[in-house]
This record gives C-alpha cells, structure tokens and sequence, in this order.
DNA sequence: TCAGCTCACACTTTTGAATAGC
DNA sequence: AGCTATTCAAAAGTGTGAGCTG
C-alpha cells in the first residue's frame, strides 16, 4: 500500500505576501504578454470549485479554544537569516545537479507558538517566482524569456515529522537533506527545478497526528531572502566567494586551502613540470628512439604558459557593484500579477540513504561556522553589503528598468529583529486566484509509502485535496501507472497531456461526499485591500465529508512583485520600513537575529480519529485512515494581517503500489531498524 | 560560436564501524 | 561485560575546469 499526499497547490506565490508594493510595481510594468504564465505542461483549467468544508481541528490534548488560538501564535524564525540575506543581496544561486544538490545556505528554521503536545508534519516546498527564464548578463539576472514548462512540485517532508511542538520548538529545525536536482526523471525524490530559473522555498507546519492523520491546521511561511536562481554553474563570482567562504564543504578552495586557485595552479604547474621534466628524461634514453618529443621551445612555451596561468588571476569585474544606480535585486523584481501555481508535486522527503541518527549538531555547527566565518572572513561584504542583483522580473522587455522604489539591501538592511511578514490563514475560506488572471491550476503530490492495509485487497485511495479546480474536466485526464510511473515517464506520459488539465487530477482520488464549503468567500479583514479587486477565487481542501476552512485572503495581486532580497515592503508589514531596513548597513544586522515570522494558517485540515500511536497500527490500520466528519463546525474566519500566500492543498491518498517505497524510506528504516516503537519515541531523535 | 550542461577531480567534512582503554 | 573515547576509512558534499552538446 502506498500513501500519497498530493497538494494542489492552487497558489499565488510567496511574492503576494510581500505586499502592495509589488502591486505598485507589477501595475507599472505589465508582463511580458508572450510569456505563458503558467507553463506547466498539465495544467489545469482553474474554475473555482465550490467551497468544500473541511472539519475544524480536532485537539487531542487540549480544548479547541486553545487550539484556535495557539494556531494564530505560531511563528517561525529563520535563523540563518543574515547569511540567507547575504546571498540574497548578491542574488542567490544555487547549483542543481543531475544527482541531486544541497542547498547552501540552508534552511534552518527555530519554531515556537506550537502546542506542546500536539504533533506536527514540516514541509519544505519550492515554487517558482514568476514565469521567466533568466540569464546572468551584465553583472546582474535578467529574464530573457519564458519559463520551462512546470515540473512536478515536489515536497520535502522534515524526516522528523510528525514530531510533537516540544520537539519541533527545542531545536533548530533544518532543511539541509533537501536536495535539488534538474533532473526531471528524477526517482531519487529531489525536489526538480529548472536551471536558470528563480524560485522561493516555503515552509509549512502542518498539524498531524501522524502521517496519515494531517489536521487541526497549515501554517506557511515564505522568507524572502530565501529566494534563488536555479544554476548548474555559478555565474556570478560574488556568489562563489560567498559559497566558498560561507560551506565548510568548500574550505579547500579558499585562498589559504589546499585547493585554492593558487594552490591547484601550483599543483598543476608542477605536475606539467614533471611531466616535461619526465619526457626530457626519457627523451635521453638512448635506447627510445621512436618517441616523438617536444622540442626544448615547445616545453619552455608550454611552461611558461603554466607560469602565468598559475599566477593569481585578476579579480574578475564585480558583478554587483556598490552603486545604487544598479538595478536592486529586491526592487527589480516584478512578479506578474497573476499569482503562479504549482504544479503537480511529488514528495521529496524520501532521500534514500537520509540518516536519522545524524549528529545533532551537525548543521547548526556548519552553518553557524558558515556565518561566523563569513562574517569574520568577508567582513568587507557584510559591512559593503551587496545590491541584490536580481533583475527585474518580466517585463515586456527582456531587460529590466530600475523599480522607481528602488531598495537595496546595502542601503536599508533589513533590522534582524523585524518580523517578516506571516502567510496566515486560518479563516474558511482562501481566497487565493484570480480566474480572471489565473486560469489554470496545478496540483502537486507528494507520496510516501506505507504498508499494505490490513484488510483490504482492493486499493483505497483517500484524498485531502485542496483545490480550486473543477473536479470534473472537459480535457481527458491522462491516468497514471502509478504515482512512480507518473513520476518517472512524465515527459512520456504527460507528454501526451499538454493541454490537458486534468492529467494531474486524474491522481486526485478526491474523496466522495465532500461537502461543498462556504461559496461566499468571508471579506479579508485587517489585510490591504488590492488596489483592483478579482472575483474572489475560491481555493478548496476537500475532504470527505469535511470542510476545509481558509482565510479570505488578499488577492495575489496585491503583492505581485517580490523585491527579493529583503522586499519586506512597510506597506504589507505591520510595522514601520524604519524597522524592516535600518539605514546604515552593518553586519550586527545581519547575524544572530533571526528572521521572525508569524504564520497564516491556510486551512484546517480534519482530525482524524486514531488509535495509538503505534506506527505499524496507523500505517496499517485502515480505520485510522481519515475519516469523515460530515457535521464538524466551521470555525469562524480569522483576520488575516498580511496578505495572503495560499497553501498546498492536501491530498492523502493510498497507493496500492507497493513499489513506491522511496519516501518516508527513512521513516520505516528508522523504525524498524533501531526498534523505534512508535512515533512516540521518534519525537526524541536527533536529526539536525 | 557559444551558452549551458556534465563529469572527473581534489579537497573537506561527516559518518559509522572498529579498536582501545577504563 | 559495558561504556566511553579515539582512530580510521568510506561516503558524501564542495567548487573547478575541461569537454561535450545543441
């Protein structure tokens, strides 16, 4: 038996979060009308569904009022964040490889607001940031066209979920075991991005009992300075120098390593010179007088060119320059105003050889090094602080005009102890895309497996989905193997769906007798109003019998435009820009205060019923499978402070593949290999 | 021709088994 | 026998640069 979760994620991205000024900039530059906004090979016609109303949380330990309210106190802290910003204000790269590449920096994560007891899943997703393909020219990312087509969105699940809020919240939370890769045939579970594209890692606590039982509520959280172009060389010299002298994995190639650029030019220069120094050796045996040899000159001219090559190379022309006449990173960006959505995901939590007994302090010791040395090693950066460097997003040109808010990080970084902007929905109902702008929607999945059910040899497939698609498509969906073949052959299989929107639905088993929710989409309050208003789309979680509640959030058009490194415009904070950008840049801003965010909750998603929490029974049990709750109360809609970043929708499914063993490998493996009893004892284990 | 990608390479860190000492 | 500390080899994570590809 498989368990699948696929996540619709009928999203308007991380950028809305960031406010209206992005709006202001995306009304002054209209997106390139040939750029496709949403690429995806299988995309789905969005037409909004009805409300599907899921059941409210159901806490386990504690009453539902103090689970309410512990869901709107949830926040979470980037702890990197001054080196994530000090990429950021350069224009953070991040190489991606066939097999699969770390993130650097990383994301670590500190959690607090979270009831004790209850238990939690963390998922860490990628979405792209506009529809462009971009190009590193002229010291800066440009777009020069439009995006590759969408791939599957995978989603990295924390191998510690589903941990209780006491574990989650006594250490730092790290991300590090994700990996990247431009692979699209990847069946390793990576997260698959394209090269030369830019993207925005989310996070998401989800309420859960266990893996199969997700409820009680979805907290995403965006952190803008985590925001990157997807490269399989780095293109931009500053961001190297950053990598080399921030990743300990990368220490031999500072200057005083054994695999600097002195260094190996040394090493090949006297490699060559004992070659020459061989061939002049043999070129004297008498006895070899076939051996057709360099002249002395050709060795000599041979060397001497080793001897320059080895000498120090002038610095390359910066990339970023120091001027605040060069395009900002953060301001430059101009998200199209039609919110992106994800496309179909798979889970990419399954990293096969992940250890579960890693040191504890394993990243936090790397990473902090990382800042400390790089605080310490490149000081000069940090109290220069880059211009962020990202371009703007599309335009109707390829190339970019300066935002006419124009704000660096160099100028105004941002103030350690600001809070950053919270994607919080909690109320019924998500407002989430526009249809006018945001016809089409995808789904994403993630799967892990589970052991075959117990009593049942006809396959089952229970589904959370959150969608505001038509369940019923026009176009034929396109039906997968299984969650692996539709993984494995997508540009076969899906090949074939181009144009066909429901191909990705056609995995979505949605639960019957899902109740229709609330259509009247609930006025967001507190939040911005967009300067233009979209019918209010309607995003759905349904679930059987249940009824997904999300806030009304602000239209996606309201934050359109992502000034990347530090956006955080005042105008979508709840506090003074003063905060968020102190005028006078220095690298004690930049360190040690971590970023602090409050989360929206996107959804509810139902309490299941559930016995112990013995994992071989959850896993197995089929009536701990989620359950219906036909008549659970909606909760009433909670205001919403910042504008809206809408969440995956959830999706569990039971796969009868067993063959789908990849995600959740670790989990299984750590179970029955070190006698984890239960997802009890999983609690304790050290992972970061 | 060239931008972008792949891969082997050298180096470093991490991990876990083996071993020694108490 | 059991626990802890140390050693060491293998695995994994880095950027580099040459070569390949379209």
């Amino acid at each position: 038996m498989m368990l699948g979760v696929d996540v619709y994620p009928s999203l308007a991205l991380g950028p809305q979060c960031l406010g209206d000024r992005f709006y202001r900039v995306s009304q002054d530059r209209e997106p390139a009308p040939h750029l496709p906004r949403f690429p995806s090979t299988c995309d789905v016609v969005a037409k909004p569904l009805p409300h599907t109303r899921l059941a409210a949380p159901l806490p386990v330990h504690r009453g539902e009022q103090a689970a309410q309210a512990e869901k709107d106190d949830v926040k979470i802290d980037l702890e990197n964040s001054s080196l994530w910003k000090q990429f950021s204000s350069v224009g953070t790269e991040m190489i991606i490889t066939k097999k699969g590449r770390r993130m650097f920096p990383g994301i670590k994560l500190k959690l607090s607001g979270l009831n004790p007891t209850l238990r939690y899943i963390l998922l860490l997703d990628i979405i792209p940031m506009d529809n462009s393909r971009y190009r590193f020219q002229g010291g800066g990312w440009q777009a020069v066209g439009a995006a590759e087509a969408r791939l599957p969105d995978r989603v990295f699940i924390h191998p510690d979920s589903p941990a209780t809020g006491a574990h989650w919240q006594s250490r730092t939370i790290s991300f590090h075991y994700a990996k990247l890769t431009n692979n699209t045939l990847d069946a390793r579970g990576h997260i698959i991005l394209h090269s030369l594209h830019r993207y925005q890692p989310r996070v998401h606590v989800i309420e859960a009992r266990d893996m199969l039982s997700w409820g009680g509520g979805q907290h995403s959280f965006v952190f803008p300075e985590t925001q990157f172009v997807t490269v399989t060389a780095y293109q931009n010299n500053r961001i190297t120098e950053l990598k080399i002298n921030s990743n300990p994995f990368a220490k031999g190639f500072r200057d005083e390593g054994m695999n600097s650029k002195k260094q190996r030019d040394a090493r090949q220069k006297r490699k060559l010179a004992d070659m020459a120094e061989t061939v002049t050796t043999e070129n004297c045996d008498p006895c070899d007088s076939t051996q057709s040899l360099p002249t002395p000159e050709m060795t000599g001219a041979h060397l001497q060119a080793l001897a320059l090559a080895s000498l120090h190379r002038l610095p390359p022309e910066p990339s970023c320059r120091f001027t605040s006449e060069e395009t900002p990173f953060q301001d430059s960006l101009v998200v199209p105003e039609e919110p992106l959505e994800l496309g179909q995901a798979f889970m990419a939590s399954q990293i096969p050889d992940i250890r579960l007994t890693i040191s504890a302090g394993m990243q936090e010791t790397t990473e902090s090094e990382c800042t400390d040395t790089l605080i310490e090693s490149s000081g000069s950066l940090s109290e220069a602080a880059f211009p962020s460097t990202f371009p703007a997003c599309e335009t109707n040109s390829p190339s970019f005009a300066p935002l006419a808010e124009p704000s660096t990080f160099s100028s105004n970084p941002p103030d350690t102890s600001m809070d950053y902007p919270a994607i919080h929905s909690s109320s019924p109902i998500l407002s989430v895309t526009s249809p006018t702008n945001s016809p089409s929607m995808q789904q994403s999945a993630f799967t892990f497996p589970t052991p075959p059910p117990s009593s049942t040899s006809s396959p089952s497939y229970h589904t959370l989905k959150l969608s505001n698609q038509e369940p019923e498509s026009p176009f034929p969906p396109c039906q997968p193997k299984d969650q692996m073949s539709l993984l494995m052959t997508r540009d076969d299989d899906l090949s074939g769906c181009h144009n066909s929107p429901t191909e990705q639905s056609s995995e979505a088993f949605i639960y019957p007798n899902a109740l229709p929710s609330n259509p009247d989409p609930q006025p967001h309050v507190g939040a911005p109003q967009a300067p233009f208003a979209f019918p209010p789309p309607v995003q759905n979680l349904s679930f059987p019998n249940q009824a997904l509640h999300h806030s009304n959030l602000p239209q996606p058009a309201q934050a359109p435009n992502l000034s990347t490194a530090f956006p955080l415009p005042s105008s979508c904070l709840p506090f003074q820009s003063s905060s968020c950008f102190p005028s006078t840049p220095h690298p004690q801003n930049l360190s040690n205060t971590p970023s602090s965010y409050t989360s929206m909750e996107l959804g509810t998603i139902p309490q299941f019923p559930g016995g112990p929490y013995r994992t071989d029974v959850m896993l197995h049990h089929p009536s701990l499978l989620p359950q219906l709750e036909p008549n659970h109360p909606i909760p009433p809609p909670t205001p919403a402070i910042y504008p809206a970043f809408s969440s995956y929708p959830l999706r569990l499914r039971q796969d009868p593949h067993p063959s789908l063993t990849i995600p959740l490998r670790h989990l299984y493996r750590h179970q029955h290999t070190h006698a984890q009893p239960s997802f009890l004892d999983m609690s304790a284990r050290a992972i970061f």
